[in-house]
DNA sequence: TTCTGTACTTAGGAGCGACACC
DNA sequence: GGTGTCGCTCCTAAGTACAGAA
């Protein structure tokens, strides 16, 4: 492998030879066509009618639109829930005329039944198009990524991540939101910056429209901003993952992370050290510190009360969400977490952890409240800056990419078998996967169709055991035949039998593979980890060195996501 | 030190199209 | 040709991290 700092990259796209810059810039020349922007309003045919209380209302053009994004969302459980209904319809109420607010004065008096009815309509005539019509939308749609969907960065054309820019709607958040059904406005050219460098053909705003700002910000990767109205956060245009810019930044990460495996011990030993400190600060940091490298938990940002989901990651645990046991089935000084993480996703374990740990854990709960911070004297701000005097570019998060990466590539080991064919092979890539996954806690809900799809595979499976049963009668019967008879034909019927019960042998092993695999992801995302957490040179030397086709591994984009990777890791990579 | 704003990564789910199967 | 299944792509929310102002 080459070393980073030479900045040579070759693969796929890129086959040249260039300087990183060392000032900071992102690139020299940046030039693209700006965003596609969500198509405007149409509004309902005259057939299609809203009722309030009853009587058939004609709504202004605004408040029609807002009423469409409900009625889009009719079916989902979200328009039953208090905030959702209570955000909307105060949203709602902004949009409408003095008449209209008026009039309309309570949500469960709005019918939005019909125009629920005609969306889904146009659904499944969507569905029912002729194949020509599906093909001149294809096209379409084809022509404008052409069109907007890259752009040149220092001599390369690259793909551009998100061109089009969020269509108003409903704003839904995950978990219990308290903005939840809020309107998301729909953004216009004059709330876009743009960001292109000077000497690029700058974007043309819409006819008659302009955008907010041009910029020649060279320091950043963005292309288009504009601030959304739910939270005032930024939301940005950014690069494909298989561009060089992307990809860079990618390698880097888990240089970073291999940086780490090297001083880690050295880091493992000082917070244990750190356990016994005199210093309150000191012994919380090191207790933290304990749970992101053994539990792979995020770091843990402090949050606005009331602003968003009450998650938590580990600097902001409180009280509430761990439970000590001085002894739990058998084991000692066990520690329960139960909290809801990311996303809103519950992170649930129990684990023994050192009395040392279990003391301190005792001693940060001690006066205090449920709501109360357990590590109250830490946030991710102090716990970086000391991470950052351990190692150079050291933070909570590299924690998880570290053991993420290390975690797949011993188990990676300790799983495969030399001499299992390539669906096992494939079955025990999966598996350390998924051990990845359970450390990292992505889950998933599990499929609708979870139950009824593995009823079908064993379904599969005992009609394929029928089939060998009967392959082996044939068999059986041949040989007995080519004993007696003794001539070439019948031998050559003992062969072919012969090959049919390893044909379907063979079948029927890939089917249980499958069964197995499934059934152990029920619950279990493993494309999250692959994507973001995994050294990909850990995978590309894997398949080298058993034979497994990337392909087998990594779908079209995952392969374009780490080309860089594909590229440079022969067999002999270690993390 | 705390707060705020900004930039960028990480996350799960919806929806859609390809493909297998009947 | 119709239907069910599954994987992929897109979407955008929700994190992390850090700089600079207050």
């Amino acid at each position: 492998m080459r070393a980073l700092s030479q900045g040579s990259f070759s693969c796929y796209n890129y086959r040249w030879e260039e300087e990183r810059y060392t000032d900071g810039s992102k690139w020299k020349f940046l030039e693209h066509k700006g965003p596609v922007f969500a198509p405007p309003y149409e509004p309902l045919p005259s057939n299609v009618k809203f009722y309030y209380d009853g009587k058939h209302m004609k709504l202004s053009p605004q408040a029609e639109e807002v009423a469409t994004f409900f009625a889009k969302m009719l079916d989902h459980e979200y328009t039953t829930k208090e905030v959702f209904r209570n955000n909307f319809f105060k949203d709602w109420k902004k949009e409408m005329t003095p008449e209209e607010k008026s009039k309309i004065t309570n949500l469960s008096k709005c019918d939005f039944t019909e125009m629920s009815e005609y969306f889904k309509a146009q659904t499944e005539a969507r569905k029912q198009m002729s194949k020509e019509e599906k093909q001149k939308i294809k096209e379409e749609n084809e022509r404008i990524v052409q069109e907007y969907g890259f752009c040149v960065m220092d001599n390369h054309k690259e793909r551009i991540a998100n061109f089009r820019i969020e269509p108003p709607g409903l704003f839904r958040g995950r978990g219990d939101h308290p903005k939840m059904g809020m309107l998301k406005r729909r953004i216009r050219p004059e709330d876009v910056i743009i960001n292109c460098s000077k000497d690029s053909k700058h974007p043309k705003p819409p006819p008659g429209t302009k955008w907010k700002e041009v910029r020649h910000d060279n320091k950043v990767t963005w292309l288009v901003s504009w601030t959304e109205n739910i939270q005032g956060s930024i939301k940005y245009i950014m690069l494909n993952p298989s561009s060089r810019i992307k990809g860079e930044k990618d390698w880097q990460k888990y240089e970073t992370a291999r940086r780490l495996k090297k001083c880690v011990d050295q880091i493992r030993a000082q917070y244990r050290d750190d356990w016994k400190s005199k210093e309150m600060r000191i012994r919380q940091r090191a207790v933290a510190l304990y749970f992101i490298d053994k539990l792979a938990l995020r770091a843990g940002n402090e949050k606005e009360e009331g602003e968003t989901a009450d998650t938590v990651g580990c600097c902001s645990l409180r009280v509430e969400h761990i439970k000590l046991y001085p002894e739990l089935n058998g084991q000692e000084f066990v520690v329960e977490f139960d909290f809801l993480g990311k996303d809103s996703i519950r992170y649930y374990n129990t684990i023994p952890v050192e009395k040392r740990v279990f003391k301190n854990l005792q001693l940060f709960l001690e006066n205090k409240q449920p709501e109360d911070d357990l590590f109250d004297r830490l946030n991710t701000s102090i716990l970086n800056k000391h991470l950052q005097e351990l190692m150079d570019g050291l933070t909570a998060k590299v924690f998880r990419t570290y053991n993420a990466s290390i975690t797949l590539q011993q188990q990676l080991k300790e799983l495969t078998c030399p001499e299992d064919n390539t669906p096992a092979k494939i079955l025990s890539y999966n598996r350390a996967n998924r051990a990845v996954a359970i450390l990292c806690n992505h889950q998933r809900a599990p499929p609708k169709t979870f139950e009824k799809s593995m009823q079908n595979l064993q379904s599969k499976i005992d009609a394929k055991k029928d089939q060998l049963a009967d392959a082996r009668r044939e068999l059986k019967s041949a040989k007995a035949d080519a004993k007696v008879r003794k001539d070439e034909k019948t031998k050559k019927a003992v062969e072919t039998k012969k090959k049919a019960v390893q044909r379907i042998e063979e079948q029927l092993m890939k089917l249980e593979v499958q069964a197995t695999d499934r059934e152990e992801n029920k619950q279990i995302a493993l494309g999250t980890s692959k994507l973001n957490y995994l050294d990909p040179r850990i995978t590309v030397a894997w398949c080298k060195k058993w034979n497994v086709t990337i392909e087998k591994i990594y779908n079209k984009t995952q392969r374009e996501k780490f080309a860089w990777a594909i590229d440079m890791a022969d067999k002999d990579f270690e993390f």
